[in-house]
DNA sequence: AGGTTATATAATAATATGGTTATGTGAAAA
DNA sequence: TTTTCACATAACCATATTATTATATAACCT
């Protein structure tokens, strides 16, 4: 079906945003606190511009959201974010491998 | 830790693996049932050299396993990944997407 | 106004990704 | 044993991705 394959677009770009190591890093952060660029700039071995653009893709794609606070711009997750749940799910994966389901 | 940057490394890599339509596509076949090469080659529009090299991408990381029926060799999925939870809940997501939780 | 700080954009380069055609290989069939 | 079928591999090419350096912009401070 025509919806399905939309589908499967879909699916595979919202996994190639999240394929990077470093932008999975910075949803990590996210999921715990606000973060302006200059923390994520301090974290990485990375060039100020290279974390501005992992950043400019997660925004373009409307999984982090931003606020100005003076001279410095914070982003957090978009909990309205179409695949929000999926995301929660692989952040969790992360912190917590091999952890069994509770039976339900 | 470092311990938590070897996972966030390795699920951008499982992530990567996932994040092609192609490859999507094809999990979301063999989550159905069993399929050989040739399967998949009709399917796309892509040469057979290309569907082996997705074949191979998703069966050097053990995702899929294979099985040799005379001159047929046939794909499923590999139900002892470390990271089989995570692809079925991402293609039932793909199938079904916004149906809400059942509480629990 | 002029300087500093925080962030964005542009230009460029290296590497990764995914496709193609040509060819190799191993099992079945003639 | 030769041919055919199903699949893999090699060589190559175009595009995408991700980094860098240089520069622009916007807010704050003196």
């Amino acid at each position: 079906m025509i919806e399905t394959a939309k589908r499967v677009e879909e699916m595979s770009r919202f996994l190639k945003l999240l394929s990077d190591g470093t932008r999975l890093e910075i949803l990590r952060r996210l999921h715990v606190r606000e973060h302006c660029v200059c923390d994520f700039v301090e974290m990485f071995d990375i060039s100020q511009p290279a974390v501005s653009r992992h950043l400019k893709l997660l925004r373009q794609s409307h999984l982090i959201l931003e606020r100005r606070e003076r001279q410095w711009i914070y982003f957090r997750i978009n909990p309205d974010h179409p695949q929000y749940k999926l995301l929660l799910t692989i952040l969790e994966e992360m912190d917590m491998p091999d952890i069994p389901d509770r039976s339900c």
